[in-house]
DNA sequence: TGCCAGGCCCTCTTTAGGGCCTT
């Protein structure tokens, strides 16, 4: 919670960084205990480097990790799952990513807007907060403010970075070690009406 | 045949270039 808003901690995995294009292929939330995890065929294929930071690969038989199978389920269920997720809080909410502005926010909004689901997530998410320019106004002095060279230097520990799940997990821990005030949060918000 | 980026920030700047951050 930050003043009266609920935060809620997201990433996503996709087939590449070009946000104009780019497939989700994984969608995951955490805020407390409470934890979204799904995943969705992409249609486009899995970019190199993509393939190489995250181990998706898409076979004839579906989608796999690391050569492991995954059971997927439609985009569009799957976005809606994460809304009917989102609205189970207090509003308003706000959706928290790291470069959440420069790369999250901008695919996840696309995506709504193709399967029309934009103005109803709208209604539930009010804002999204970025992390990354919230940890270089915080600490200014860090060389790298990357998430996993964060979570190394403020939580001591390595974890599987580039699954979505465990992404937003270590964003919260971060955040919450971080304890940031409701201005230093705000001063990185981004309204979803500015979209 | 295609398998893909790009805007912000800093500085050895502004008539620019390179690194960062996300997959």
């Amino acid at each position: 919670m930050s003043g009266n808003k609920t935060i809620v901690f997201f990433d996503l995995e996709t087939t590449g960084l070009d946000t104009d294009v780019c497939d989700i292929i994984q969608v995951s939330a955490i805020c407390g205990e409470r934890v979204f995890d799904v995943y969705t065929l992409p249609r486009r294929a899995v970019t190199k480097g993509a393939q190489q930071v995250t181990g998706f690969t898409v076979g004839d038989d579906g989608l796999f990790r690391h050569g492991r199978p995954v059971d997927t389920v439609p985009l569009v269920d799957a976005l809606t799952s994460f809304i009917n997720f989102l609205r189970s809080f207090r509003r308003p909410v706000l959706l928290a990513a790291h470069n959440a502005r420069r790369f999250d926010a901008p695919v996840l909004t696309r995506v709504l807007q193709t399967l029309s689901l934009w103005q109803e997530f709208q209604q539930v998410v009010s804002g999204f907060v970025d992390t990354l320019p919230l940890s270089k106004n915080l600490y200014p002095n860090l060389g790298s403010h990357s998430q996993r060279n964060m979570v190394r230097h403020f939580l001591g520990v390595d974890y599987e970075a580039h699954n979505a799940v465990e992404d937003a997990k270590m964003l919260q821990e971060l955040f919450n070690s971080w304890r940031p005030n409701n201005g230093d949060v705000s001063r990185v918000t981004i309204s979803t009406y500015a979209f």
